[in-house]
DNA sequence: GAATTTAATCAGGTCCCCCTGCCGAATAAT
DNA sequence: ATTATTCGGCAGGGGGACCTGATTAAATTC
């Protein structure tokens, strides 16, 4: 009886927790400096994973035209945070390759421990950790049974993302 | 000892978390037509506090410049969520208010149950809303202690705005 | 009534995410 | 060799979040 209402009660703190993140963390200033994962921030996570891709390949993959690959490549480069090389096998390719700054950037994007994990104890930590495992195994099967959607290829490069983390911190 | 590392593994749960929400609810392609908590969202969530508000007010209280307010007005009254008049009592001022269409779009927004929550089986839940009321307190706490800034008043809008809600939920 | 203070608008600008169109250069196919 | 295909670049566009500057119209103040 009372679920509906109960999970509308969770979903408002959902939502109130995402604002309040956002409100705290301050993107709001400094939204320049900041890449996400869209965008540029896409293809240095998929660079990231495999590197010195082709820029066409990068569009494939990462379901994008390739004047948009172009586009975000080209802020990239200017960034220094890959860089372009011709192709010599066929120089009709340029290929991309994360320098070591750029990968410097992706780590901070994700590999900084949020802030408001401290009003949490550990026990606490624990659960929570629990809880969105469980959650992200269920979204990550979901996504992957649909994936063989227009735009799976995306999904494969963000799920192995986080996949090929998770092993990189099995190692006990 | 191992809690740095373990916090470490958190974060990630946590990234991973927030892309793979990301891709499933496919913000990705219909990034148009959903509004967020910034811009042209965060109009109509004050107006949802507080309805026909000249469009300085809003400016103030949201801390943004009139310029950018009416910007964000003048699409929001084109996609017919929101209304201006005149004032008659000083003609400079025009009046925002919400339209049906805008206080729809805006439950649209934060009042969805997320889709995820259903990887979690009853106590989980409950566990996941402790946490989250207990990060949520603490991050509004954080945020108003230092709401004396220059850019508090867009805080002081946002969480009210989930205050509010709590308390509607809160009458059992 | 004239000067000043307001609210709002117009004009431009910066940067982000993305797309369609078109064009040249390089390679593959015939 | 001559097409056809493929890659990448340029031009331009649409939408979003914001901002500074200059200007108009309606108060308020002196």
């Amino acid at each position: 009886m009372s679920t509906l209402s109960e999970k509308h009660q969770l979903a408002e703190k959902i939502w109130e927790f995402t604002i309040l993140t956002r409100l705290d963390s301050d993107d709001d200033r400094q939204r320049g400096s900041r890449l996400s994962f869209s965008g540029q921030g896409k293809i240095l996570v998929l660079l990231a994973q495999e590197d010195n891709l082709p820029q066409k390949e990068i569009a494939t993959r990462l379901n994008l035209t390739p004047q948009s690959t172009a586009e975000f490549v080209g802020k990239l480069a200017r960034k220094h945070y890959v860089h372009k090389t011709k192709s010599q096998k066929d120089r009709r390719i340029t290929l991309i390759q994360l320098t070591g700054q750029g990968r410097d950037a992706l780590k901070n994007i994700d590999n900084t421990i949020p802030s408001y994990l401290e009003f949490l104890d550990d026990d606490e930590q624990q659960q929570f950790g629990k809880l969105l495992a469980k959650m992200n195994l269920g979204l990550r099967e979901r996504i992957e049974s649909r994936d063989n959607s227009i735009d799976g290829k995306m999904h494969k490069v963000m799920l192995q993302h986080f996949t090929k983390q998770s092993h990189a911190g099995e190692n006990k």
